[in-house]
DNA sequence: ATTCTAACA
DNA sequence: TGTTAGCA
Protein backbone atom coordinates (compact mmCIF):
# COMPACT_ATOMS: atom_id res chain seq x y z
CA UNK A 1 0.00 0.00 0.00
CA UNK A 2 1.36 3.40 -1.06
CA UNK A 3 2.56 5.86 1.88
CA UNK A 4 0.60 8.69 -0.09
CA UNK A 5 -2.29 6.79 0.93
CA UNK A 6 -1.77 5.83 4.44
CA UNK A 7 -0.74 9.46 5.18
CA UNK A 8 -3.82 10.97 3.89
CA UNK A 9 -6.01 8.65 5.56
CA UNK A 10 -8.49 10.39 7.88
CA UNK A 11 -7.75 8.53 11.23
CA UNK A 12 -7.26 10.96 14.31
CA UNK A 13 -9.83 13.11 16.22
CA UNK A 14 -9.30 17.27 17.21
CA UNK A 15 -8.35 15.76 20.59
CA UNK A 16 -5.22 13.98 19.38
CA UNK A 17 -4.24 16.35 17.05
CA UNK A 18 -4.24 19.28 19.55
CA UNK A 19 -1.49 16.86 21.61
CA UNK A 20 0.39 15.87 18.89
CA UNK A 21 1.04 19.30 17.52
CA UNK A 22 0.93 21.46 20.89
CA UNK A 23 -2.39 23.72 18.85
CA UNK A 24 -5.50 24.55 20.15
CA UNK A 25 -8.48 23.48 18.67
CA UNK A 26 -9.26 27.04 18.19
CA UNK A 27 -6.34 27.31 16.26
CA UNK A 28 -6.80 24.49 13.85
CA UNK A 29 -10.25 24.76 13.66
CA UNK A 30 -9.13 28.60 12.25
CA UNK A 31 -6.80 27.03 10.32
CA UNK A 32 -9.06 25.09 8.19
CA UNK A 33 -11.71 27.90 7.82
CA UNK A 34 -8.83 29.76 5.68
CA UNK A 35 -8.48 26.40 4.02
CA UNK A 36 -4.81 25.47 5.57
CA UNK A 37 -5.79 22.22 6.26
CA UNK A 38 -8.54 20.24 5.12
CA UNK A 39 -9.60 17.09 7.79
CA UNK A 40 -12.03 14.59 6.78
CA UNK A 41 -15.67 14.19 8.69
CA UNK A 42 -17.66 11.64 10.20
CA UNK A 43 -20.81 10.99 9.70
CA UNK A 44 -21.51 13.10 13.05
CA UNK A 45 -19.41 15.89 11.60
CA UNK A 46 -16.49 15.19 13.80
CA UNK A 47 -13.28 16.02 11.96
CA UNK A 48 -10.97 13.55 11.45
CA UNK A 49 -7.10 14.40 10.20
CA UNK A 50 -4.23 12.45 8.36
CA UNK A 51 -1.05 12.58 8.95
CA UNK A 52 -0.59 14.78 6.09
CA UNK A 53 -3.03 17.52 7.89
CA UNK A 54 -0.81 16.69 11.12
CA UNK A 55 2.62 17.34 9.32
CA UNK A 56 0.63 20.77 7.86
CA UNK A 57 -0.15 21.71 11.44
CA UNK A 58 3.09 21.33 12.39
CA UNK A 59 4.43 23.35 9.29
CA UNK A 60 1.93 25.73 10.15
CA UNK A 61 2.53 26.24 13.56
CA UNK A 62 6.20 26.79 12.87
CA UNK A 63 5.95 29.76 10.36
CA UNK A 64 3.29 31.18 12.91
CA UNK A 65 6.22 30.93 15.72
CA UNK A 66 8.69 32.72 13.07
CA UNK A 67 6.06 35.49 12.48
CA UNK A 68 4.67 34.49 9.25
CA UNK A 69 0.75 35.15 8.98
CA UNK A 70 -1.77 33.00 7.18
CA UNK A 71 -1.74 35.15 3.92
CA UNK A 72 2.16 34.57 3.97
CA UNK A 73 1.43 30.67 4.64
CA UNK A 74 -1.38 30.75 2.11
CA UNK A 75 0.88 31.74 -0.62
CA UNK A 76 3.91 29.61 0.70
CA UNK A 77 1.60 26.49 0.44
CA UNK A 78 0.29 28.01 -2.78
CA UNK A 79 3.56 28.63 -4.17
CA UNK A 80 4.57 24.95 -3.58
CA UNK A 81 1.27 23.44 -5.21
CA UNK A 82 2.42 25.46 -8.43
CA UNK A 83 5.90 23.74 -7.55
CA UNK A 84 4.25 20.07 -8.14
CA UNK A 85 1.81 20.95 -11.10
CA UNK A 86 2.73 24.10 -12.56
CA UNK A 87 -0.47 24.05 -15.11
CA UNK A 88 -3.89 21.23 -15.18
CA UNK A 89 -4.13 20.14 -18.17
CA UNK A 90 -7.50 21.48 -20.01
CA UNK A 91 -10.04 19.60 -22.14
CA UNK A 92 -7.85 16.93 -24.27
CA UNK A 93 -6.33 18.95 -27.29
CA UNK A 94 -8.33 17.17 -29.62
CA UNK A 95 -8.60 19.57 -32.84
CA UNK A 96 -5.41 20.90 -34.26
CA UNK A 97 -4.06 23.53 -31.91
CA UNK A 98 -0.64 22.72 -31.40
CA UNK A 99 -0.54 22.74 -27.42
CA UNK A 100 2.17 24.87 -26.29
CA UNK A 101 5.06 22.77 -25.15
CA UNK A 102 4.42 23.60 -21.25
CA UNK A 103 7.55 22.02 -19.55
CA UNK A 104 6.03 20.62 -16.68
CA UNK A 105 9.22 20.20 -13.47
CA UNK A 106 7.98 16.98 -11.56
CA UNK A 107 11.05 16.99 -8.81
CA UNK A 108 12.42 20.85 -7.89
CA UNK A 109 15.67 20.93 -5.91
CA UNK A 110 15.74 22.35 -2.88
CA UNK A 111 17.65 24.81 -4.10
CA UNK A 112 14.82 25.45 -6.77
CA UNK A 113 12.40 25.30 -4.33
CA UNK A 114 14.32 27.76 -2.50
CA UNK A 115 14.74 30.54 -5.02
CA UNK A 116 11.32 29.92 -6.14
CA UNK A 117 10.02 30.52 -2.62
CA UNK A 118 12.72 33.63 -2.27
CA UNK A 119 11.15 34.95 -5.18
CA UNK A 120 7.39 34.79 -4.17
CA UNK A 121 8.21 36.16 -0.99
CA UNK A 122 9.85 39.33 -2.35
CA UNK A 123 7.16 39.79 -4.60
CA UNK A 124 4.98 39.98 -1.39
CA UNK A 125 7.41 41.68 -0.09
CA UNK A 126 6.55 44.84 -2.81
CA UNK A 127 3.29 45.81 -1.65
CA UNK A 128 1.98 43.44 1.08
CA UNK A 129 5.10 44.08 3.11
CA UNK A 130 3.15 44.91 6.70
CA UNK A 131 0.59 41.99 5.48
CA UNK A 132 3.40 38.77 5.08
CA UNK A 133 5.66 39.90 7.63
CA UNK A 134 4.82 40.55 11.15
CA UNK A 135 8.07 39.33 12.52
CA UNK A 136 11.51 39.19 10.85
CA UNK A 137 11.15 36.83 7.47
CA UNK A 138 15.01 37.15 6.92
CA UNK A 139 15.20 33.72 8.32
CA UNK A 140 13.64 32.45 5.20
CA UNK A 141 16.21 33.65 2.82
CA UNK A 142 19.51 31.86 4.85
C1' DA B 1 -16.56 12.47 27.69
C1' DT B 2 -15.72 14.89 23.16
C1' DT B 3 -16.41 17.77 19.48
C1' DC B 4 -19.15 21.28 16.90
C1' DT B 5 -20.65 26.09 15.68
C1' DA B 6 -21.19 30.71 16.90
C1' DA B 7 -20.36 34.64 19.50
C1' DC B 8 -17.89 38.04 22.52
C1' DA B 9 -16.41 40.46 28.34
C1' DT C 1 -6.79 33.58 20.44
C1' DG C 2 -9.28 32.25 24.62
C1' DT C 3 -13.50 31.03 26.28
C1' DT C 4 -18.17 29.95 26.87
C1' DA C 5 -22.86 28.48 25.64
C1' DG C 6 -25.97 24.99 23.98
C1' DC C 7 -26.17 20.85 20.87
C1' DA C 8 -25.34 16.23 19.08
Amino acid sequence: MSSHIRRSMPLFPIGIVMQLTGLSARQIRYYEEHGLVSPARTEGNRRLFSFNDIDRLLEIKDLIEQGVNLAGIKQIFASRKQAEQPEQPKQPNKSNTPATPKVVKQDLSEEELRELLRTELMQAGRFNRATLRQGDMARFFH
